[in-house]
RNA sequence: GGAGGGGUACCCAAGCGGUCAACGGGAUCAGACUGUAAAUCUGACGGCUCAGCCUUCGCAGGUUCGAAUCCUGCCCCCUCCA
């Protein structure tokens, strides 16, 4: 096991804030594997770089030889967690919800050692307490207290509603910690008040407090709003490779870093040398490219790193047509057809509109040769590579 | 149940009888530049058979030469009171 004080390093990162600290530390010193939990609600099958935040962590835990229990949600996924949400949510069946956490577990273990990590369900202990062990645990909290979260605050002074069952969430997700008899409790920043909510139960039942760690919510591609799929602004970690390099790569140099730290494995003073670098007048794209591989290899394969790697060049560096496109057959009509119907018709353009201003900015092209006559009429079965700016590309033959 | 406020393009948000396809911001897209699909600058951003035409401002009617703007009805959202 490593000293407490690599230990604590390696934890620390990244991570946005521990309760409490100290507590954490004298666990460390013990030097015993501890129990690390982190909950999951079987709802989004479909995982982004946002999500896997958490699981990073897990990761590194796991790597510092400590249990990490992932622990997926099946009861509580009959509630639907409240946190950051504004609306009662839709609960799960429980097919959805089994279907759900399988899928969980196949992603997940692109990252974690399936062989050091145990998983559990908490329907496994909540099954069997019973209405009367519910209202019990029920009876530990007070409304007044419940009020004190912001969502439910927010949503009771908006006069929304709040349905009744919402308040147990926090509750069953703080008894998980009870009967895990949890050391250490991961979730977002979201998630202080249920992580908290552990900590108070598990007090209460006279066992020793879980350390509480949140870690950020990261940002999306915009740099700005959280990731998320709603917000189309996501990393999902089936992407494509090409997706997943051409997104990196979107990023902004200041948003890299925070990616380096919060979803490469490489070690904290690989990435503080990259930093020096950058500031010394290295070209950061670079370091966005060794980003982008090292995700795409954690997801993909080394080969698909380096495929996409080439892709990129290709198409960015040396402006090259990309050889994976699209080909497209369309009948050519006996009086011709328009070149902003036929850009239209390949999907290269939303409207025939949108195709006159692409045309107009200069943005089309056949083959290389810029297009700029809005008024174009293709009346030759030809076949040839379409261009709409850098990226919509579209072999076109026209029969 | 009572009183008040509001619904405008992808989102936020002006406009409150003509000059409005509709100010401004965000998002997006394109061009230039570059160190990358970073940053910055410029432009575009309803549709079409595109120098012209057609359809938009919650929905349906009406007044007017002319309405997003005025009137009537309907639908939806929010705030306060009970």
């Amino acid at each position: 096991m490593t000293n407490w004080q690599t230990a604590l390093r390696e934890i620390k990162r990244g991570a946005d804030e521990i309760l409490i600290e100290e507590e954490l530390v004298a666990k460390l010193k013990e030097g015993k594997p501890l129990k690390i939990k982190a909950g999951f609600d079987p709802t989004a099958p479909d995982l982004h770089l946002g999500h896997t935040v958490l699981i990073n962590k897990l990761r590194a835990f796991q790597q510092l030889g400590h249990e990490v229990i992932f622990l997926i949600g099946d009861f509580t996924g009959m509630i639907g967690d409240p946190t950051g949400k504004n609306v009662t949510r839709k609960p799960l069946s429980r097919e959805d919800i089994i279907a759900n956490a399988e899928t969980y577990k196949e992603q997940v273990f692109k990252i974690l050692d399936p062989d050091k990590t145990t998983v559990r369900f908490n329907s496994e202990w909540m099954d069997n307490l019973g209405a009367a062990g519910l209202i019990k645990l029920a009876a530990r909290q007070t409304v007044a207290r419940m009020l004190e979260r912001d969502d439910f605050k927010k949503r009771y002074n908006n006069g929304q509603a709040i349905a009744i069952h919402e308040f147990l969430y926090p509750l069953v997700q703080g008894w998980d910690s009870v009967a895990l008899k949890a050391d250490v409790e991961l979730g977002g920043t979201d998630q202080r008040f249920n992580l908290l909510m552990g900590r108070e139960l598990q007090k209460a039942e006279g066992q020793p407090q879980q350390t509480v760690l949140m870690m950020p919510l990261l940002e999306g591609l915009d740099g700005v709003q959280k990731m998320s799929k709603s917000l189309g602004n996501y990393i999902g970690i089936t992407d494509s490779p090409n997706d997943m390099f051409g997104k990196i790569m979107s990023i902004s140099d200041e948003l890299m870093w925070r990616y380096y730290d919060l979803l490469s494995f490489k070690p904290t003073e690989e990435i503080q040398s990259l930093k020096l670098k950058a500031e010394q007048g290295a070209n950061p794209r670079d370091m966005k490219i060794a980003l982008a591989m090292e995700i795409i290899e954690r997801f993909h394969s080394n080969e698909a790193a380096k495929a996409a790697y080439q892709d990129f060049v290709q198409r960015f560096q040396k402006n090259a047509i990309p050889d994976d496109i699209a080909e497209i057959e369309i009948a050519l009509p006996a009086e011709g057809i328009a070149i902003a119907n036929l850009l239209k018709q390949a999907n290269l353009v939303v409207s025939t509109s949108d195709a006159m201003r692409m045309i107009q900015q200069g943005a089309v092209k056949q083959d290389g040769e810029k297009i700029s006559d809005t008024r174009l009429l293709l009346n030759d079965k030809t076949s040839g590579v379409f261009q709409v700016g850098k990226r919509k590309f579209a072999r076109i033959n026209l029969v």
